[in-house]
DNA sequence: CGAATAGTGTCTTTTAGACAATATACG
DNA sequence: CGTATATTGTCTAAAAGACACTATTCG
């Protein structure tokens, strides 16, 4: 068969929660079109690519992180015919939870990487139709949230209690009640599984630590203040 | 830019609720690959067509409705590079919602469109990967039923309480209490309007009739048995 | 000790779910 | 009247949400 000529890109949107708010990972684009401007990361599928195989090439180029572990799913595609000037590109995009890096983003894309707070990227700044994709993936996780254990993918391997709720709220944008979280969280099966193990980092009593249980669904689900 | 040689489709999930139970349109294939098999309908994205008109279009030519009100969502994109014998071919996939159909399916595959229990369509009867859609857009569907008003999508215009019961025990095959039922949706603010009218047509003491509301999420969700 | 955070208990309101009882049609 | 479905009411258990209180660290 012959097919027209057609881009096919996977595109990023890699969310992370650092000092308490939600963050993005943006590129400032070096080259036409929309040179300069601010753009999700991502890049044109290989001809004998899986499409999840290119958003994982596209999260371990732009973050170093090849982990199988990273939660990454995808979102929805983007066709209009006019979406890109270059001609007609379809991008399927994908949102990837990272947890606060330790170590800076590297690779090849690195000097023009940055982590920006999902509140303050306004609809204009963003090439193509990025603004779009960023708010329906933002969208999903905010939904996700409330009925999958997926706020943990934000975190360490080792967590409290106190910085799993602070997932909620950096994402959600709402203060919750530590006292009802805690004990939400800790009588949903299989959320969470103490390690044995205690913290003081948060100041204050040392808190128990813990990891992600075996949950795929939260029931009842978590409520958005 | 040189792009690679490459299909874009859309494939549509059509849902209806007819006799108690779910049932989706396929069609079957009367050319070579999987020449015999049932598969999902869908076509190929024209040149200048974004994805979701190609889908109504779709819609259009299966079942005769081409109306602006049938309610027609993306689910996911699947584009494994071997999903399709012919070559690379990527498939956007369209869950649609329609009510029991008065006329019959109408257009120019009519002869090969069938409803067909979901529950009865099995694995390896479904050309390409349609399975695997089929399984992810019914999943989409019991899904958002919960939280969602969409259950009055697969309605008619005017539907009694009853009606709009079948539709979640069909689409989640669970029965669920007619009294408690009734008194959740109609407390539910802006989910269904009553139009003053009344009908019989379910026996028994003649029921209410409503249309659907404004409201676009369901505080509290419903639940599933 | 005082400040800070962790964790438990208690009370009220809302909702889910089971089910009794009443209402209004048809034959 | 008998049967069928609609609709309202009542009761119990679970969960949400507000908030008092206790526990354990550090400086």
């Amino acid at each position: 068969m012959d097919f027209e000529p057609l881009g096919l890109a996977a595109d990023l949107v890699i969310l992370t929660v650092r000092d308490g708010r939600l963050q993005v990972l943006l590129i400032r684009r070096g080259i036409a079109p929309y040179q300069g401007r601010w753009a999700l990361p991502g890049g044109f599928v290989r001809p004998d690519e899986d499409l999840e195989t290119t958003a994982r090439r596209e999260l371990a180029e732009e973050t170093g992180l090849s982990s199988e572990r990273i939660h990454l799913e995808q979102v929805a595609t983007y066709g209009a015919p006019d979406r890109d000037p270059r001609g007609r590109v379809v991008s399927v995009a994908y949102l990837a939870l990272v947890p606060d890096l330790p170590a800076p983003v590297a690779g090849s894309d690195a000097a023009s990487a940055h982590w920006v707070d999902v509140a303050e990227v306004d609809a204009g700044r963003l090439a193509f139709d990025h603004h779009r994709i960023l708010a329906d993936a933002v969208e999903r996780a905010r939904a996700k949230l409330e009925y999958s254990p997926l706020a943990t993918a934000f975190c360490p391997p080792e967590f409290t209690i106190s910085e799993l709720r602070g997932v909620y709220e950096a994402v959600w944008g709402t203060p919750l009640d530590p006292r009802n979280f805690h004990r939400k969280v800790t009588k949903t099966a299989d959320f969470v599984v103490p390690t044995g193990g205690t913290t003081t980092r948060d100041g204050g009593r040392p808190a128990q630590l813990f990891h992600r249980g075996t949950a795929t669904t939260l029931h009842p689900p978590m409520t958005r203040g």
